[in-house]
DNA sequence: TTTATTTTTTAGGTTTGCCTAAAATTTAAT
DNA sequence: ATTAAATTTTAGGCAAACCTAAAAAATAAA
């Protein structure tokens, strides 16, 4: 089965919004494609005929099985494109997400296959996000955040959670990136922000509201 | 200044049939766009509006100046993703065309500029078209089809004329690509037939239809 | 528990890109 | 030079994906 780029653009919102919430509103999603609740409601009929779709008048509605798998294979080519923007052209990593929302919808399987195949079957974008396997699977990476460690603890970021370009400004201006190496100093009870130590750089003080997305490795 | 999916495809075959004919007629697009030639016309009114073709009613069109630019461009790009398709992911040759179909109308200037540089500037594609640089300019290939060169001369093949699939399929069985070695045997006057032998594979006889597809480098 | 507010859906309309059938024009044949 | 045939355009329609404004339903407040 295929999918018009209008259709995989829903699909994929739907699948992040129920991250977060167990049953999306029209609103949200209206939000978030930055669309009408009316447009919405119109693809929601349109999706649930294709049977991608649970839904009910005014009650909500989240992705079936099927709509869930087609929402990973969304996910996985928009990962790959973004490790391969990165990597292989030389990216800032926070300016793929753009262009990798052109790329997902180039539906061609073996193009994606060869691709993984190319960039070595990467497990997480420039982002340290999870790239769900050919057949859906999301490898696990064990992380917490650095608001919730231990304090004086050498580690590794993995990922970061929230991808908005002011966050990521922010994380640049910190020389914070995936890969790099931190230490927690310590964490002020009063508001929970954290100070952290960079390799190399002054230690810094970040918000409690930063440091819930900053995670890093553990085992 | 932007396009739709729809405006690039027909400015692109506007674009191949101009090489062949001095003005372009609606049938012909029609055919080539595997389309409707009422809905060509439909097509031919915005793209006059946006001053990329010159066309009069009933007269036939061609690309102005700067549908011309605008064409070179899409041309520019699918030849990229070919070339890149082939030589990173391992595509055959013949196979691309249908993918580079689809990723020639991400339109991100940065990325072709990056995959540019990654590729590092190659000069022609798969098919040994030439490749038009970021400013439209297509550099210029010395070639003769083996239709019309000397018998016993060893040369080089520079580029494919036709790539039909059917083509593709022939070249492929008597182990023909860009940059194959072979020499020119005989020519029959009889039907233009021409004998050629490639390197390492016996001789082979190529019906003049086919030799004149096959170009070969020439100083 | 009514009333007010917010959320969601319906109704009806627009644009893009396609279609068929019929009319207009050009080209070819007698 | 007419007539026939082919090409091209117009007219009118359809589906997708969006929109606004109004109605319906759910939720929150009085």
């Amino acid at each position: 089965m295929t999918f018009t780029v209008s259709e995989e653009n829903y699909i994929k919102s739907i699948y992040h919004l129920q991250q977060q919430t167990e049953t999306v509103s029209t609103n949200s999603l209206a939000n978030e494609l930055q669309t009408r609740p009316a447009s919405v409601t119109d693809m929601l009929k349109k999706l649930q005929l294709k049977k991608l779709l649970e839904y009910e008048k005014y009650k909500g509605f989240r992705l079936s099985a099927t709509g869930n798998k087609v929402a990973l294979n969304i996910v996985r080519r928009h990962r790959l494109w973004e490790y391969f923007l990165v990597t292989k052209l030389g990216f800032e990593w926070n300016k793929v997400h753009a262009v990798a929302e052109e790329l997902e919808h180039v539906s061609s399987k073996e193009l994606i296959q060869k691709l993984d195949n190319f960039l070595n079957y990467p497990q997480t974008d420039p982002h340290g996000d999870p790239i769900p396997d050919v057949n859906g699977k999301i490898p696990v990476i064990n992380q917490v955040s650095i608001a919730d460690i231990a304090e004086k603890k050498n580690v590794i970021v993995s990922s970061v959670g929230n991808q908005s370009p002011a966050m990521l400004e922010l994380l640049n201006h910190y020389h914070i990136g995936i890969g790099t190496a931190l230490k927690v100093n310590m964490r002020f009870s009063f508001d929970g922000s954290v100070e952290i130590k960079v390799l190399k750089h002054a230690a810094c003080i970040v918000s409690k509201q930063v440091a819930k997305n900053i995670f890093v490795f553990y085992d």
